[in-house]
DNA sequence: TGCAAAATAGCACGATCGTTCTTTTATTCC
DNA sequence: GGAATAAAAGAACGATCGTGCTATTTTGCA
């Protein structure tokens, strides 16, 4: 976590902030471990006061009020799973080879998250039928990654690595539907197996909508740098 | 709900209760409600009584502690869930066809909880980290129906429905996942079209695992009634 | 080094939580 | 109908919650 991930906005009289941002960027890593493991909503100020050795009233000034730190905290996760889990596959040649190396990325993370949570399913769930800016904020992070994904699918199928007649958004919804089934048999019933079975499934799902004829990647031609928003 | 359930346990004195078990139906019932929508952990007593139109002492003396009364509604889902789901399609043939049939009724069920919600799912997420007899009493009633889906795959590869190499549990897990990502892109995400991708993906399943030579149901004698937990 | 401003602490508030205890009302059976 | 008992209400408890206000401490720059 680096200082000044903004430039330091300056103060009224031109003074550059350090420590603030320094220990607000510590409660919010806090924070995060927090609320994977019992969730947005079951995250407190108190709780994350005792963590972080600091006062209820220190912790708050850095956010203004509770749905500003669970924003703050959606932002933080979505940054790190870009990091971990788009950002490497990135370097992988467009088309199915792209597509393995996202997919590979995110059963890693999926499987580390047995243990921790994740906070883009624990937080559909809780905010599932409630409006408001966080759910905002969740909403927004899913669907950008879920966006990322589909254009994974899509350049693979234009690619020829997947069948022409291939349902981008019916692949997508199976390969969601196989990582959401490994955080819940692995994470809530602890079924043994859950990880393979959910790599079996992506392999199915080759299968089924592959191309065997070119499935070898036909370009890896490095574009500008890529980015989970466009 | 017919009063008396239980044998109408006997006061000290042998004196059959009434009024009691009505209105103790009354409130799980309105707990039910308030659960699939805010959650589990998000049921109080408080709330509840409001409902129920109660005191908070007056709804707390049926339970004796929150935990029970979690438990309790847990029960009834569970028992409306076999009664809606299980129990239906257990009138139609073994095999294949009362594999689409549990399958159809188990998307009927997640239809409707686009809007409700699902306890299943929520209690997952809300309690995958913590141990307690409420964490016990929603794995087991979700390992239970696991149990009978897997029964009734395991009965159609062994009738001939599906191929003999068929994974039970890979079967299990990716249906699983249909609907897992039915319940998230619809009821989070709103994502138009997602009943129809969680069909499309049976569809494909049953394509994949189908033994299309024996597809016709090949025995349809009713057995003795059966039973999500044998 | 000293001064302004930022960062943090301390304290108290109203609200809600699950739970306990006591009292009142409703029900059931003789 | 009246006595016994179950069911429900009422009030209060300690705890925790998010948040506001006011001190105090720490920081950054002249």
């Amino acid at each position: 976590m680096t200082v000044s991930e903004l430039p330091s906005k300056p103060a009224r009289d031109g003074r550059a902030l350090q420590k603030g941002q320094q220990t607000k960027a510590a409660i919010v890593d806090a924070a995060l471990g927090l609320a994977t493991q019992i969730g947005l909503e079951g995250l407190s100020i108190g709780a994350l006061a005792e963590v972080t050795q600091m006062s209820k009233s220190g912790v708050f000034a850095h956010f203004g009020s509770r749905e500003e730190l669970q924003i703050s905290v959606i932002r933080e996760y979505h940054s790190r799973f870009e990091q971990e889990v788009f950002y490497p596959a990135m370097s992988e040649p467009r088309g199915l080879p792209r597509l393995r190396a996202i997919f590979a990325n995110w059963m890693q993370r999926t499987s580390v998250e047995i243990d921790s949570g994740c906070l883009y399913i624990s937080g559909a769930v809780e905010f599932d039928d409630r409006a408001g800016p966080v759910r905002d904020a969740l909403a927004s992070s899913v669907l950008t990654w879920l966006a990322a994904l589909r254009r994974a699918i899509q350049n693979a199928r234009e690619l020829g690595h997947l069948r022409v007649d291939v349902n981008d958004e019916q692949v997508l919804f199976e390969i969601h539907g196989l990582i959401l089934a490994l955080h819940y048999e692995a994470r809530f019933l602890k079924t043994p197996g859950s990880i393979a079975r959910a790599h079996a499934g992506f392999d199915n799902i080759l299968r089924r909508y592959g191309n065997d004829a070119t499935a070898q990647p036909r370009t890896g031609r490095a574009g500008k740098p890529p980015s989970l928003k466009e």
